[in-house]
DNA sequence: GAGAGTAGTAATCGACTGATAACATGTCAA
DNA sequence: TTGACATGTTATCAGTCGATTACTACTCTC
């Protein structure tokens, strides 16, 4: 009875779906690399093994993430003349998956601590921004607009006031809320 | 040749205002108390007696930086029939202070690890946006923009694109920012 | 000036954590 | 089949951290 074994790279990939999910609780500082071990079930000096060193994986999480919401977007588009709100619509795609932002905020957050992560993360932000430009060719103040907001989204998801499991509604949160079903964006 | 002897509202005091430095950086997992306690120039142990645990100075600091953050929104604010712009000032100094908002954006993001100070990150976010509703007397709409334009450049200030001490400038940096010279947010 | 209360430190501890090293086990080609 | 390589684990360690305890020293009052 042993278990199945996977090539390095099959299991590096189950590894980051882990890192994911751990990183985007505890953030970098607060999640041990045991903590993603026993998600992916594995030992955790195979975690470093594997990646080297815990920031490492870390990185390579913030790039893999960012690559996921680059995609999420590219996905949205219509070929030719994508709007801002076809981007919205990915986005919240992005949302239902709700690890993937929360990751990211704790990447920006922790770019104040630790130059190499700072420079990952700034490099994150400017390729989703960029990007917003490019496949909406929106002027700088809109596409920063929308990137503001899905900044507050993100924040939302992360103190769990929308996403799965909310906690208990206060009625700020809900006339927060009921303002993005007026306005277009956060559509459920 | 003895440290001057400080009563402990006033050690205390002092200590919050290492918190919030030493905070601002790591947020809560990445910060010792020892950080802390070397920025005071007190020992280690000392923090912990004054304020009972880590988690206790931690959500002290939280609760404070919301408090200075309100007081600057009031400050900012006329008498009567104040308006966003407003209050955009008052953000503007806010920024200056450093610390304070990148310290707010780690409690947001600890939230998602730990409920107690999920329930407080939670409870000044919910001050913030309700005070910003209450003085302007705007619609839901446009106090959640407000917000997350808030939250875009507390995000730009802890990756360092905004504020003392920035990172070498990118072109899409340079361009988010100038977006705000135009837009009437964010006046330097 | 003595005693009591407050401010503050040194010493220390148990638990935790990232990383290393040594070892074990499975797989595949020749 | 065998041996070489890749996958994965166990054991362990050195450093770190929050917290406790016991102690020292200052200051103020009566």
């Amino acid at each position: 009875m042993t278990r199945t074994r996977l090539t390095a790279a099959e299991r590096s990939e189950q590894l980051i779906d882990a890192a994911i999910v751990a990183f985007a609780k505890g953030g970098y500082a607060g999640t041990t690399t045991d903590d993603i071990a026993r998600l992916a079930e594995v030992s955790q000096p195979y975690v470093i093994r594997l990646f080297g060193s815990k920031k490492a994986l870390f990185i390579m999480v913030i790039e893999h993430v960012s690559g996921r919401i680059q995609q999420a977007f590219r996905d949205a588009a219509p070929a030719e003349g994508a709007q801002l709100a076809d981007l919205a619509n990915g986005f919240d795609t992005l949302l239902a998956r709700r690890h993937l932002l929360p990751v990211l905020l704790h990447g920006f957050a922790a770019a104040n601590a630790d130059d190499e992560i700072g420079r990952v993360a700034r490099a994150c932000y400017g390729d989703i921004y960029t990007l917003v430009q490019e496949l909406t060719g929106t002027t700088p103040a809109e596409a920063r607009d929308f990137i503001s907001t899905g900044m507050l989204l993100t924040v939302l998801a992360s103190m769990r006031v929308i996403g799965p499991e909310p906690v208990a509604q206060e009625p700020w949160m809900i006339q927060m809320i009921d303002s993005f079903e007026h306005g277009g964006r956060y559509k459920h």
